[in-house]
Parts: structure tokens; sequence; C-alpha cells
DNA sequence: TTCGGGAACGGAAACGCTTCCGAAACGACC
DNA sequence: GGTCGTTTCGGAAGCGTTTCCGTTCCCGAA
């Protein structure tokens, strides 16, 4: 009885409703051509009768999927993680389901868009914090869909994102301007991305704020790093090992900067007493070790991008290159410098 | 030309092979009933043409859908997200797509019983840390397909979680080990879940733990609050104002740990010489602030469950209760009490 | 040479929907 | 009352596969 439900059809809901399976398909899809006496008496068999369409078969008769893939590296982390929640929320929304390909490492890249295991399944994909070479590009406009990126760099399809020269800027003006000359930055690479889609907006704000202070760059005071905190951590401590070390470090991002933390807490110096260390991103994590960070719209980022994307679905336009604000948020592990 | 491709169905390739359709399908999937040249054959003119089988087709003239939905609470943060990549990696490894629904708030997680979206969308689905209750049990099993669990406790399903008394334990042991004989509780709970549901593992272990050591329990060291750093911020903020406060805080988790360190080093207190904090998860972070906590091991939980849903769609038995090892980690954040 | 049996392959019926097109019904208007 | 325009509804043709049944073909055994 209760399993039974898993054979019934539209054209059951037709036969009880009484009318024919296009009225039925009519009434259940909202389409124009059906009286209101007829839609609710076939939307009330159908759930009657537990009904639930055939995707499937509704797609194959001409509907679209209903689905979007959404390509995403490093899941685990917070930052992707938010972004694709915000995403999902608005597809969902929407009634949209979400096919997720977690593209992590370089073989699963290639894999990826090798196959392209979306291909046919899906009427659009989001990019998310990916940044897509020219071959790639080549390979996923071979599945003929909507394409949209967010949280990445710009992008040939529409696409939001932060300015990260900006918040590198606001990040180094805000050391700048508490005073410090002798400044580090902990660069932090993808080993997971091919070097010619690796975004340098970050890196760029340092020596351009450099520059702009008139402070000649020290390159024995830049050190890059793939990313991760134990890298952040590693990179301190040949930053420390120098005979004069910085008195602030600026770091590519939030975790970088705890791994930055660890280290200078186990030499015993005091943050922010003893040297300030900034970040980028305001990971919640930063607010509960009191870091001082440059704020992206992470989540909001993710909708943004689904609220575009819905638009071209509905045929509409929309923005092509979205940039969302950055925002300095000063706590506690800066300070002007010591004397 | 290119977009052509689209259009490209399974009889344009049979026709170009030469064979009829229902070989070209045999050799398409490598059924059965097909001679190696003619099978050769016909995959080489479906690259040629770039041919993909339409999955809707497909599915609707009787396969199975190959997706999965897996239901998940809470993406961005770690421990969730951890568990999704897990389980995400030998999913797709096995070619199977994963539809990703995200349940936050008691509202979405109505809704999303009610409606049952994924329902006839897939072949099975997994729950990730997310307690089921029985109404809702009931619903989900009216999708008449395979239900799987992972990382909440266990569940009518085949399931893969921690044991939480037991790692509680691995906490408060040490901490007792360690000498403390006054230890707080910071217990955190699920807003977003139903208090019936609620795991208590962890809670349970602490008053088990403290009877075994013969120490009585002191109702004001625990305090319960909604999980999250900020709140164990507050709840170590209430600890403190007490008249004796507690040489050593067991707290449900390592954000929650957190916090309550953040409102330590506010109040001035130094970790571990006034205060020792534990926490439990392993959270990438937590080796990042030195904090002593019980390992989980949460990548291999979902692992271990996209495996275990293997075998069951494979037809093959497969574990039911499976409980993976926890682990004590020390570091930096507890000693013994002063004095 | 004939016959039986298995491997290789083809025809065609589902699968469950959407939508085009035409028919019927129903008012409104002259 | 007849005509015409709207609505509402039904018939039926796909959509692109899989799979059930046969049929053909080839080879070895009798």
């Amino acid at each position: 009885m209760a399993q039974s439900s898993q054979k019934i059809n539209m054209a059951d809901v037709a036969r009880a409703a009484g009318v024919s399976m296009a009225t039925a398909s009519r009434a259940l899809n909202n389409d124009y051509g059906v009286s209101e006496a007829t839609r609710r008496r076939v939307l009330a068999v159908a759930e009657e009768l537990s009904y639930v369409v055939s995707p499937e078969a509704s797609r194959l008769a001409g509907g679209a999927t209903g689905r979007v893939a959404v390509v995403v590296p490093h899941i685990s982390r917070w930052f992707f993680a938010a972004l694709l929640e915000g995403l999902e929320s608005v597809l969902r929304a929407a009634d949209l389901d979400v096919l997720l390909y977690h593209v992590d490492g370089i073989e699963d890249r290639h894999d990826f868009f090798r196959r392209l295991p979306a291909r046919r399944k899906v009427d659009a994909v989001v990019v998310l914090a990916f940044p897509v070479g020219e071959e790639e590009q080549r390979r996923l406009e071979l599945m003929g869909v909507t394409i949209i990126a967010a949280g990445g760099q710009h992008a040939p399809y529409p696409n939001v994102s932060i300015d990260d020269e900006t918040a590198g800027r606001q990040a180094m003006d805000h050391l700048l301007f508490l005073g410090h000359r002798r400044i580090a930055m902990i660069a932090a690479v993808d080993p997971d991305q091919p070097d010619e889609v690796q975004p340098s907006g970050r890196s760029n704000a340092y020596y351009s704020a450099l520059r702009d202070a008139g402070i000649p760059v020290d390159e024995r005071l830049v050190v890059t790093v793939d990313w991760g905190g134990d890298q952040g951590a590693d990179a301190m401590a040949k930053l420390l090992s120098q005979p004069e070390p910085p008195t602030a470090v600026y770091a590519h991002s939030d975790e970088v900067a705890l791994g930055a933390i660890r280290t200078l807490r186990r030499a015993g110096l005091r943050i922010p007493d003893d040297i300030s260390v900034i970040g980028i991103d305001d990971h919640p994590v930063a607010e509960l070790t009191d870091l001082t960070t440059v704020r992206q719209p992470v989540r909001e980022q993710g909708e943004r991008a689904g609220r575009m994307l819905l638009d071209i679905l509905r045929g509409e336009e929309t923005e092509h290159d979205v940039v969302v604000p950055t925002q300095l948020v000063i706590r506690g592990s800066t300070a002007p410098p010591r004397g």
C-alpha cells in the first residue's frame, strides 16, 4: 500500500481526477489553460495519491533538467563551503537541485574537464573559487550550458568576486597607517591550481602599497608558501630567522595568519606588542582569535551568483562582473610598532 | 558544428556504426552479447561524434538514476564539510552524482521532510550528522530508497559514527589524570535540531567520569549553550563569574573551546597555567591554536559511509553500526592545576 | 551433409511526461 | 438566434534509452 505509491504515474492521477493527461500535466505545472476548479481537483488528487512527477520523463519530454552543477575545490575549507552554502540556498529556493562536483587536486581537475561528468545532466554550471584556464574553458563550453563563476577572479562568464588587490591594500594600508615600515608578506598559493591561473591581486597590493608609501621592497620579507596554516607557521619561522625581522606581517589569508601566530607565540613573542599580524577573509575563527583582518562577504557572493544564474535561466539579462566590497576589521592582532 | 553535438543521439551512433540501437546500447553499456569488434567500432564512433547518453532517457527506460542525495546541515562548518568531502570522493569514484541538500534551521528541516525534494530523483540518500526523528524517518522511507547515516549517532539504517561518550571520557579522563577536580563543562546543543534528537553522549561522559572519580557534581560548573564560538565565550564568562571558578574546562567541541579561550585570554588568564581547556573534534584550527582535544576521523567517516552505500547498491551485505575510534591529542592547552 | 546450440544482433515495445493542434463549450455581441 | 473569440480540455506524437523476444549466423558434432 505504502510502496504502491512508487508506481503511480500521471496517467493514474489524470484518470482519478477525470481529466486527460494533457490537462493533468498543465495543472501540475501551473500552466496556462486550466480552470481553477480543475487545477485544484488535480492537485488534490495528486496530493492524495502522493504523486510526484518523474523528473526524467519530464525532462525527456521537453523540460529543463532543473539541476545545476557546482564545481568547487577544497570543500572542507570554510571559504569554499560558505560560498557553496550561499549558492545552494538560493538555488534550492528556486527549486533547482544542486549536483556537487568536488574537484580537489590537479588530478581530479584534469579528470573533471576531460570527462565532463555533468554533461547532459544540468542546465547550468557554477564554478566556485576556481580559476579556469583557457583550454578548460573550451571544454566547459562543450557542455553547451550557462556558466557562472563566483569567488574567483574575473572570468569570461558572468561572475562575482571581491577585488583582491583592494582587499590587500586595505590590509597593507592599515599596517602602514599604524606606522609599520618593515612589513613582511606571507603569500599563499594553491598547489592544486596551475600557476597561470593563480590570482595575484593580494601580492600586487603589497608592492603597490609599499611603493606608494615610499618604502623600498626587501625581498627577504616576502615568502611564498602553499596555502595552509602549517605552511604559514613555517613561513613565519623563516621570517624570524632573519637578522632584522619584520614588525608586522601581512598574510594572504586568515588561516595562514593563524599559522604564523602559532610560531610567534611559540617563540615567546607577544601579539600585537612585539609584532602585528593581519589576514584576509574574516574566517569565523578570526573573531575567536582576535585576529585583525579584511572581511569579504563570502556567503553573499554565493547568493549573488545564484541570483545571477536564476536571471539567466529565466532568460533575463544579468550583470557580468560583480565586485563586492571588502572591509577592514580591526581586532587585537595589530598595533603600532614598539618604540 | 560544435554545437551540433548537442543533438546527437544513440540512433545516430548506431547508424554511423552500422548496427541497431539495441546493439549500440549494449556496446555502450558494456553489456553481454556484443562481439569485441562491434563494441570497439561503436565506442569509436561514439567517441568520434562525442556522444553522451541522455541520463534521463536511460533512466526512464529502466536504469538507475546514478544519483544519491546527501542531506547535511551547516555545510560551512568544518565537521560537516569534511564528512561530505569524504563521502563525495568515494561516490564520485563510483561514478555516482551527488545531489546536495543543505538543510539548515528548523524551518528548512520541516520543509525538506514535508516536500522530500529528492523524491524520485535518486537511488539512495545519505544523512550526514543529522539525527532523524521518528516521524522524519517515516517520511524518508516514503522515498523508497536506500538510506545511510554518518557522523550522527546510531540510526535505524546502516551508519557510521564515533562513540560520543567514549570521546567525552577520553577528554575528561585526561583532565582528571592531570589532577583537576574542579572541572567545568560547556555543553553545546544544536539549536536547529529538536531536543529529542540531541545526542547526549558527550554530556553523559562528564557525569560518569566525575562519578567514577568520586567527585561530586557541582551543577554551577555545567553550562549549556547553543553551538558556536561566541556562545562558548559567553559560557566561559558565566563560569568565571562564580565565586570558585574551575581549574579546567571540558568543551563539547573545539569551536566552543576556542570561544572559551578568547574569554580567558581577555580576562588576562593564561592557558594552561591558570586554567586548562580541552575540546573535541580536532578541528584543523585546534592544531594552529595548540588546543588539546579528542580527534575523530571525520573524512574517514564520510568515506566509510560511501563505501557502505556502494555495497548496498551492489546488492551486497554491509555492516550496520560502524563505530570509528577517537583519540586524545595532547597539545598546549592542558596542564596540571596550579599549586 | 545435416542438425543443434550458442553467440551476435535487430525490431519494437515500453518508460512517463510535455506540448502541438484541434475540438468543444461557453459567453458576448450584433 | 447566429457568429465569433476565448477558454478549457483531449488526442497523440514525440523525447532517447533499455530490454524482451526473436531471428540469423556460424561452428562443431553427429
